[in-house]
DNA sequence: GCGCGGCCTG
DNA sequence: CAGGCCGCGC
């Protein structure tokens, strides 16, 4: 005799035994048997660069050496070479990454040769022209990457059989390997780049702060003669103007040898204001001489007109001050054109494309990129996506305020990015998501204004450079309930900020509620640090980050219908509704629901859940039959004949608490012939021992999917509950 | 490739 | 109840 009574646990069990032995979990059985093999790819790692260490010296010279073997040469020879300095937090190849990769998964396959190894990266004749000195260096930092980029790509690779279970044993995660799977030319050339840029940035720099010296010269020039100007009006009213004006070029220069050591003292402090190459003090310093200049010139006025009236005579006095006003005008004007040109210079500094393109950098490498082993990442990285990956990845570390512009709306072209989830949120870029948007909008109709990437810049403002939005702006704070006709203006930043400006309550469910918390969050990581655009990325989860989907699907498709009584989520009267609805029919189409859930705006994501809905109900209604099914064995019922259910049998309670917590509503009849004859198929199944069977349970689904009966019309009514439940 | 249902887990 | 995963069918 069995033991019935603990039949949860047998539950447990008898699912656990299917789907070990059957559903087809192959790829988790048989990975277990060929675990020693999968265990690490770490391990195989490990192996290569021990074994690269005596291959090296027979290996290198001749056709068909490995690139690992070539990197790790090279590695091996710059071994402390100390070239990460460029990658401050790359994160791509220090050693110390190394270590827990290794020590997490390093304990198995001595088994594996070298040829297993590295025969499926074999390349073929001609690294000779590989040009060596081009992997020095820079790429020191990215062989390990590329190495690990290898042995992941292994997982790919037809030679070699790498089980899915590998990212299970492992405890790399399935986003780790995701994240790191940059294809090896774009490492290459993002190294490349990286160094370039630097150089490139050090030129400009050069270039603007002798520029900015310049002007600060001149300004400073210009500002003393204006002293000396007003100075020596001030102090002899009756000098010659003309004078002092004709002295002023023999002056300056005497005047500015003069105040060669003040401005040495100034250069000495520029210089280190310099260091700090911060453009704006020196905006600063520019504007507040400016100012400076014109509150002098402001006020000298008054004082020399006074002077004047007291004098009561026009006649030098009025000419001079003419003079001086246009003098004053005209180094204002010096100075407007001197501050517009620092200006200009520092905002092109930093606006111009710093750094070759990557299309235009790729060809600078001499390596064929064929010699990189695309194959051994299991997919070919195009250009495009390698591109674009490059263009965010950079822009972590280079600032590139054009990129927010170039990558924003209307560039479609510029975006085909993968749509694999996760680190995307960082690659994911605005105008991808208006791709999707659009795709999808296509199906929604027309979307609402705010979709529109556009839209962002102008309610944020200059964003900083370096920060790219991981989430599209506008769809961050979007406001469910908003009206289709909801101007743009009415978007405020106000709404994206106050969690009140949703209608939550009537997003209870906690999809929508996610969702909208989530994006709330996203928001609030952003608008408090703007500056930490990688923390901002690792601050998301990933299940928030895989939301963002059936967020834009979402609400490309909520416009059209908003405005009207439909709403944008389920609510836990949906719920309720839904589980009654149960009683009536157990496997409902999208169609049925749509048609009974006309209050609710449909889209791939409710709708989805609600059949997730209903097949949790089904679930648990399963669960219930075979644990009553096999209790009634267990109490010694023989026949099928002896099981009813009646409306207090302790199954139907079970259900009933389950679908019709308040009990509050009249379960109908049909429901318990149903569940009748659920448990008869059930009893009898396992009397028949079909449960050996691991699929023994479709055999029953088959029967009672076709129980279902008519759901009643009054659940068609949005408020059908309270007519239910009233009457 | 996608939708769906089922199983499992949290 | 939701999410992840998987297999299956279209």
């Amino acid at each position: 005799m069995p033991d019935h009574d603990s039949d949860s646990l047998l539950n447990r069990q008898t699912k656990r035994r299917r789907v070990d032995i059957g559903v087809k979990r192959t790829v988790g059985s048989t990975s277990s048997s060929t675990a020693a093999v999968t265990t690490s790819k770490s391990n195989v790692l490990r192996k290569l660069l021990k074994r690269a260490n005596s291959y090296e010296d027979t290996m290198m010279p001749f056709p068909g050496t490995t690139i690992i073997s070539q990197l790790l040469k090279n590695n091996i020879a710059k071994n402390g070479g100390g070239g990460d300095s460029g990658f401050p937090g790359s994160g791509l190849s220090n050693a110390s990454s190394d270590a827990p990769q290794e020590d997490a998964c390093s304990n198995s396959s001595q088994d594996s040769t070298p040829q297993e190894c590295l025969s499926p990266f074999g390349r073929p004749p001609g690294l000779a022209t590989f040009d060596i000195e081009r992997l020095n260096d820079e790429h020191l930092r990215a062989k390990r990457a590329r190495v690990e980029n290898i042995i992941r790509g292994m997982s790919h690779s037809p030679s070699v059989v790498v089980p899915a279970a590998t990212r299970e044993v492992c405890s790399s995660s399935r986003e780790n390997k995701r994240k790191q799977r940059l294809p090896q030319q774009q490492q290459q050339s993002f190294t490349q780049l990286v160094c370039q840029r630097k150089e490139q940035k050090q030129e400009e720099r050069r270039q603007l702060k002798l520029q900015l010296e310049d002007m600060q010269k001149q300004l400073r020039q210009l500002q003393e003669k204006f002293f000396q100007i007003y100075d020596s009006t001030d102090d002899s009213e009756h000098n010659d103007l003309h004078n002092d004006i004709g002295n002023m070029s023999e002056d300056s220069p005497a005047r500015s040898d003069n105040g060669g050591d003040d401005r040495g003292g100034d250069d000495l402090r520029s210089d280190n204001e310099m260091s700090d190459l911060d453009p704006g003090h020196f905006i600063d310093r520019a504007r507040a001489l400016l100012q400076e200049q014109a509150l002098l010139a402001d006020g000298e006025k008054p004082r020399r007109e006074g002077l004047s009236r007291n004098k009561g005579h026009g006649g030098p006095g009025s000419s001079m001050h003419a003079e001086g006003k246009q003098l004053a005008e005209t180094l204002k004007q010096e100075l407007n054109s001197a501050m517009t040109q620092v200006v200009d210079t520092v905002v092109k500094v930093f606006a111009k494309p710093p750094r070759p393109t990557p299309q235009q950098a790729f060809p600078t490498l001499s390596i064929p990129p064929e010699r990189f082993p695309t194959a051994v990442n299991g997919d070919n990285p195009n250009f495009h996506t390698a591109n674009q990956r490059l263009q965010c990845f950079g822009d972590v570390i280079i600032p590139n305020p054009l990129d927010s512009f170039t990558s924003m709306p209307g560039i479609p072209g510029a975006t085909n990015d993968q749509t694999e989830a996760l680190p995307l949120v960082v690659r994911k870029t605005p105008s991808e998501h208006h791709h999707q948007a659009s795709a999808v909008g296509a199906h929604g109709g027309n979307h609402h204004p705010a979709l529109h990437p556009s839209s962002l810049s102008a309610s944020m403002g200059f964003s900083p450079p370096s920060f790219r939005h991981p989430f599209p702006l506008p769809l961050m704070g979007y406001p469910f309930q908003s009206p289709l006709g909801a101007p743009p203006g009415s978007y405020t930043g106000k709404d994206r900020n106050s969690p009140d400006s949703m209608d939550l309550s009537r997003e209870s469910t906690s999809l929508r509620t996610k969702m909208s918390s989530g994006h709330h969050l996203g928001h609030h990581h952003r608008s408090c640090s703007p500056a930490h655009p990688g923390s901002t990325a690792e601050g998301l989860s990933l299940s928030l980050i895989k939301s963002e989907c059936s967020d834009l699907q979402d609400m490309a498709d909520i416009s059209p219908y908003s405005g009207s009584n439909i709403q944008e989520g389920l609510s836990p009267n949906h719920l309720k509704k839904a589980k009654l609805m149960f009683f009536y029919t157990r496997y409902p189409s999208s169609n049925m629901l749509k048609m009974y859930f006309s209050d609710v705006k449909f889209n791939r994501c409710i709708t989805s859940q609600l059949i997730k809905w209903f097949s949790n109900f089904r679930e648990f209604y399963y669960i219930q039959m075979e644990k009553f099914a096999r209790q009634s064995i267990n109490d010694g019922v023989t026949g099928t004949e002896e099981l009813s259910v009646s409306r207090d049998c302790e199954l139907f309670r079970a259900l009933n608490m389950h679908y019709n917590k308040a009990n509050d509503f009249e379960v109908p009849d049909r429901f318990l012939e149903v569940a009748e004859i659920t448990l008869r198929e059930f009893f009898n199944a396992i009397v028949a021992g079909k449960d050996v069977d691991p699929s023994w349970k479709k055999a029953i689904y088959k029967v009672i999917c076709k129980l279902d009966s008519e759901v009643p019309e009054i659940f068609k009514s949005p408020n059908c509950l309270q007519e239910l439940l009233h009457e």
